[in-house]
DNA sequence: GGCATATAGTTGTCACATGCAACCTAAATC
DNA sequence: GATTTAGGTTGCATGTGACAACTATATGCC
């Protein structure tokens, strides 16, 4: 697994063990990240998924349930829902789009801000012991190389073809049968 | 978001700049990934969860449902049921145990091996397109970041509290009313 | 203006993932 | 040998999310 001293290997070679080692490192704190996201649900009263709306609108201002149900890579119906949730318990609201009839504008409340920011804040605390560890320069180059992976996964996820060649986006994952 | 100049500020400032930007970048990856690997599911035939299932059996050898259980952060009853899923398809087996009538020893057949390196394969492959555009060094670097972010979460996972301060493991998630 | 079509959201329905509790069987302990 | 403990399985309930059908509005074409 660990890459060994690189003399005698082929650039491709390289190349294979940094992508394997890389692979492994992500993959594995992804397995991990969605347990503890799990219990950031339970601690404050929300779902992981509805975290992301919550921060999607605090970081991008109003938006309509579309646009966001495309940021989050989610289907319009789940995004009812989640905004639904939200909703009721009073961390956004639904206000009519003076544009579109059809339309809504989904705001974040005083409250929901609150609550992001608070739940941020004590994620945020966690990366900082980490980040403590490194100097500013591995962390930086961290940051960037996991921004580039997000962004890539997300091009691949979004346009088309991801492992294998089932259909994107369009979620044929339900269509397994066990 | 992105941290300024350094100049001016103090250490704590920067820390919590750095720390920021990584969470933000760890989030983003995190969400887009359970997505990305959702479509790994439907293309061959197996769940994420059965993925990382079959990849601890392959790194691993055999192992006891327990230790399974254990390793991927599950509940043994679960376990159970992502074992039963990947034995109807013929990618692991169940044996005796020689020296525990009560237990089992899991392991991947050659089908199991062959269908989990193919995967493997294809991410890899993935993750090798983006690798390609950084240096070593700073992939080496973002992949201890990486290990080190999933050791601390699983650590303050596995221990205890995470965020607020819910029980941990014992699994307190499901008992929100939305 | 009026009908056909497209678009924004909502609701019905279904499948899947997963935890907890109760249970069964086999070991371990006394 | 009886009681307790441990490894797994099954019953049950909940959360999540996709897809499809539906409603209401907007847009285009005549």
């Amino acid at each position: 697994m660990q890459p060994k001293s690189s003399s005698a290997r082929s650039p491709q070679a390289e190349l294979l063990a940094d992508a394997t080692a890389l692979h492994a490192a992500v993959s594995d704190l992804v397995r991990i990240y969605q347990f503890r996201d799990r219990d950031k649900i339970c601690c404050y009263d929300i779902s992981v998924t509805q975290c992301y709306a919550l921060e999607a609108l605090a970081g991008r201002g109003p938006m309509r349930s579309q646009a966001l149900a495309e940021l989050l890579l989610l289907d319009k119906s789940t995004t009812t829902r989640v905004v639904d949730a939200l909703e009721r318990k009073g961390y956004v609201e639904r206000r009519a789009d003076a544009a579109d009839a059809r339309a809504l504008s989904l705001q974040i409340t005083r409250k929901g801000r609150t609550l992001y920011e608070t739940i941020n804040r004590e994620l945020i605390a966690q990366q900082a012991e980490i980040v403590a560890g490194f100097d500013r320069e591995a962390c930086a180059m961290a940051t960037e190389v996991i921004r580039r992976l997000a962004r890539a996964a997300e091009a691949r996820f979004v346009s088309g073809i991801s492992v294998g060649d089932c259909a994107p986006g369009t979620g044929c994952s339900p269509r397994r049968r066990d």
